[in-house]
DNA sequence: CTGAAAGCGCTTACAG
DNA sequence: CTGAAAGCGCTTACAG
């Protein structure tokens, strides 16, 4: 039933050249004349040729594919915020020419994902490879690129790692986290608690640093008992903050979360407890979710430009696959204040 | 730099068989005594070899990779729903080991980009593939079912077409509109406009039927002047119901819009000419969208289920891939409506 | 400027 | 149960 029978011994035969030609004509290399080049591209046209994908890529060719790995334990389809850092890096890439080859890993631990994963690179089915969601330090990532394969990786820091093959891309935290903390102080808030993230992604550890340093240098105290561990959900900002709630002495007059899911997740609590926003205490988030001027009230945020950090991730991929060179490539996103209803001067 | 130099002939010559016997146990084949089994396996092990990937498609063999191709004209970053339906699918194709090689198609008028699609199929580059998107009768995709490959496809009903290599996928759209009606005139309303959805679309002309046909029988009339022509975007709504309201003699007491979105864009619009949802005018949506429960009024809309048909689409074409069988396979999935504040009654 | 031939790394009848 | 060999369809030195 399916048929694209002719190849390109075919295609050399009727056109009356040999396969060596075909070849030339189809990558365009120069040293065939134009009256040649038109007659072989004639019999393609009329053929409707085109080479075998997996045949190129055996005698040595790029795949024009690159492979798109989301690290979540959980169900994505919800989630909106991973929804679009998929749906712009793969619209980057079609608009560059490029296909992309998404899965989805649930469990990094797992050895027959990793597995899979890898051949993924070794079997040349893509010319280089993008991980969202992954542990700062990673070992499948450390391994790919001390093998020489190209990947970009959202959100991660290593000291002191700065390979050419190596291409990454974070937003400005400490900027960030210090735009939050200026505006609260600003709004003379002075007891400020923190939702803090996953402490093995590169974010969670460098947002709350980036906390402490911005409160230091307004000369305000951190209360550790203020700081609220939690991940990046927003399932985990509900937990965390109603089980906090339920053994806090003292409440702050302000929250700062790590980002706006979970300061969803710690609104509900909040308001579960009887308290109001920003009433009885100011929430601010950090990522500016497309859902955060919708709720009520509106959320304060800081803002961040996922979609040009997603087109900058994919060119800059496709540049370093296209001309390997010897520079390291990271790219800051600015942070940008964005307020709204959610935290009041006090 | 990358090495994944090993390949069957070392892993055959070190285990001490032929290349046959490393492929017989890499494909699990009978026979093969499990002292040999394991002695090959062992080697595989050690030397973490893989076969290579294209030399295997050469062969004959399946990629196990999907092709999802979305049909749309403009950035989709944005858009939440797009975004959770390419994401939905990746996830349910990602959990029964597939890959997912996706590609957004900006103008289907476009001959070189169409091209590039078909030469996907044609190279085996994947076993199958869905579109989304799409018009009624694209033309590309009819060809790629006429040629026997396994396409989905979201939105789409032709009379008379049952190959069993057509996965179709649709929403039940005389049932949802007429949910829609049915509430609204339980609400006394008489006097219902619609806005119409993209008419090369399938779902665009069921909608605007299965509006009538409800229409009908609640034996009210359908006044041409309120039928209003739209896509289904959210902008489109907004155009499209502003320059109405410019001309339109009389409002009615309801819009059933084609779906969430275009309702969104029609709400603005609505607001802007300083008209009250619902005071002055009720407001229906269709899809129920993940905003439509936090805009201002939450919007009463028809619920369907997109995560489930994004699944089912996934493992029916997977089915369809590996046990090809002479059935047809279509899935309509059912509509539920949800009462919330865009709708009073009269 | 152009062709014959090697090479890429598998799988699978075929023969034993 | 197992191996030698053909075949998949390209690209690219190599030689002319």
């Amino acid at each position: 039933m399916k048929k694209n029978e002719i190849n390109s011994i075919e295609i050399a035969r009727i056109a009356g050249v040999s396969r060596s030609t075909v070849s030339r004509v189809i990558n365009n290399y120069p040293n065939v004349p134009q009256a040649t080049r038109d007659k072989v591209m004639q019999v393609i046209e009329q053929y409707k040729y085109s080479p075998n994908f997996s045949a190129r890529i055996m005698s040595g060719m790029k795949t024009r594919t690159i492979g798109l790995f989301l690290i979540s334990p959980e169900e994505v389809f919800h989630d909106s915020l991973t929804n679009s850092l998929i749906t712009g890096f793969i619209e980057s890439a079609s608009n560059q020419g490029y296909y992309v080859l998404t899965h989805i890993i649930r469990n990094t631990r797992d050895s027959e994902v990793l597995r899979k994963v890898k051949e993924t690179f070794y079997q040349q089915r893509i010319d280089g490879g993008v991980f969202i969601g992954a542990a700062n330090h990673e070992p499948l990532i450390e391994e790919l690129i001390a093998e020489g394969y190209v990947v970009g990786i959202i959100d991660q820091h290593i000291e002191g790692r700065n390979e050419p093959n190596r291409v990454i891309c974070n937003f400005g935290n400490d900027q960030g986290m210090k735009q939050g903390v200026d505006y609260l102080a600003s709004l003379n808030h002075r007891r400020i608690g923190f939702i803090a993230g996953d402490p093995l992604r590169c974010s969670g550890p460098e947002k709350l640093e980036g906390f402490k340093a911005a409160m230091r240098s307004h000369g305000l105290a951190v209360n550790p008992e203020w700081i609220i561990p939690a991940d990046f959900s927003e399932k985990s900002g509900y937990n965390s903050v109603k089980q906090w709630l339920s053994h806090v002495k003292e409440l702050p007059t302000a929250i700062f979360a790590c980002n706006d899911s979970v300061a969803f997740g710690a609104l509900a609590a909040l308001q579960e407890a009887g308290l109001c926003v920003p009433g009885d205490i100011s929430l601010m988030g950090f990522d500016d979710h497309l859902l955060s001027s919708r709720i009520q009230p509106a959320l304060t945020s800081i803002h961040v430009d996922f979609a040009e950090m997603v087109d900058t991730l994919a060119s800059r991929l496709i540049k370093t696959i296209e001309e390997p060179d010897k520079e390291f490539k990271k790219y800051v996103g600015t942070t940008e204040l964005v307020i709204r209803e959610s935290c009041r001067a006090i």
